[in-house]
RNA sequence: GAAGUGAACUGGAUAGCCGCCGGUAGUUGCUUUUUCGGAAGCAAUUGCGGGAGGAAAGUCCGGGCUCUGUAGGACAAGGUGGUCGGUAACGCCGACCGGUCGUGAGAUUAGGGAAAGUGCAACAGAAAAUAUACCGCCUAAGUCCCUUCGGGGAACGGUAAGGUUGAAAUGGUGCGGUAAGAGCGCACCGCGGGUAAGGUGACUUGCCUGGCAUGGUAAACCCCACCUAGAGCAAGGCAAACAGGCAGGAAAUCGGUCUUCGGACCGGUUGCGAACUUGUCCGGUUCGCUAGUUACUGCCGGGUUCGCUGCUUGAGUCGACGAGCAAUUUUCGACCUAGAGGAAUGGCUAUCGCUGUCGCCUUGUGUGACAGUACAAAACCCGGCUUAUAGGUUCACUUCGGCG
RNA sequence: UGCGGGGUAGUUUCUGUUGGUAUGAAAUACCUGACUUUGAAUCAGGUGUCUGCUGGUUCGAUUCCAGCCCCCGCAG
């Protein structure tokens, strides 16, 4: 399985996340809040929002290694096609197998979600 | 052995799987160029090697670097404040001096000037800066009254020892002295002045002298000495692209040449206006001056979707010898040690280490279980300061107790 | 990353003190009373702040001076 993390799977500028966020399809449970959107490439993308709420630069950076380590390792088990942005919200780390099966089940209903939006959309 | 003081260092380790960002060497592909040998750039991939800190933090000081500005001077504004040294520089560091704290090792200190001037001190208190006289103490001398002739009383007065208030009350303690007292006199201490010695100096030590005279506050205004242009890598440069709107102003004269006699041009003098001189003024520079723009200046907006560079070899790090009490530094040698950009330097697993608690007996620094293993992550780069920090290591010194 | 501004009633905001013991006020909140059958609204009266924290200077600090904490804004 490729497990790479190349820069063409982020999003990377401010155009990019506005298009995400103006799609207002989002899920969440008490650990994060993802947002998604249909992109025009094959693959997925993955941003990382991690506001000063959540710790100083030290806990920031392992929440963004820990986000983008599971997005790497599990592609195969994520929707394709799509953007995310990823958001923490609390302030207390999960553990690492917790934040795998909260990202993996809101990305499953994230899609789902957009789905039934761009049907009603059709039949409408 | 116990308690403490001051410095310096360290800031987990190993293995496996999967990744990220630079560098370098090769291979492949694409593009451009070509003197057809190649060269350059981009991308992918393989190998090799590198990849957070002592505070990277706070952004509190000082510099480098870059742009803007700059003939010069004065003023203003801001900062610093014992002395000598260190440094590129500092508000930093070292040594020393004075004050305060500690038995001590040591710690701490914005520590110039209050006889240059001004201001301030609520309440309380008699009195708050020219001292004053509330309660007191005294009534000796001179005046008046009474008198049993011993003395008693009164006013005028003397006094600052004692009391009260306050943060602070015009040297302190003791002896003498006196009507009572007082530096009124003396001794010691403090203070002022002079002088000698030591020290580069802050200052220290001694001697003589003055009877004491000018209390606090300058992180109040101020005075003195010294220092200081402004902005900041989102600075700036290259390439590409775009080049729009609004606003701002002022003359007289002299000489010469030409003339279609209306004027035109050239040069000078005195002025005027605009802009700059990044606080103000003097002074200076540039441009323009009878007419309309241009030059010039100011303000506002649009686009650039974020390319390349600046970007890491530097007051660099380590070591040795020498100078210096030290901070630091001469010389020599060795070394190259992160350069990201929605932002890399890691994710997961296992084992070990360290610390604490509890258990077990084979009382060993043994073994097992559980818990903990900090603070905090480069954003142009350095020198400091400040603040945060689990645990560990080393050295020097002090006090107390025991033994010899 | 760089630069700049601020912190006083329970909450939001203004004002005062050349350093003398926090003056006055608005909205809202709370309490009491009136009006009402009751409540809301309205009216009248009342309650409450020791100044973001820690030090220093000073007799005395909200004010002056340091060091921290928190909040907000700006930039091609």
């Amino acid at each position: 399985m490729d497990q790479r993390f190349p820069k063409e799977d982020r999003l990377r500028t401010s155009a990019e996340f506005d298009l995400v966020f103006a799609g207002k399809c989002s899920v969440a449970d008490p650990n994060l809040v993802v947002y998604i959107a249909k992109n025009e490439v094959t693959h997925s993308r993955i941003g990382l929002v991690v506001s000063k709420k959540v710790g100083n630069a030290v806990h920031r950076n392992r929440w963004k290694r820990q986000l983008r380590a599971i997005f790497r390792t599990g592609k195969d088990r994520l929707p394709t096609g799509v953007d995310l942005v990823v958001i923490p919200r609390s302030r207390n780390h999960p553990t690492h197998s917790d934040l795998r099966r909260s990202v993996e089940t809101l990305a499953r209903r994230a899609k789902n979600k957009l789905n039934k939006r761009n049907s009603a959309e059709q039949a409408s």
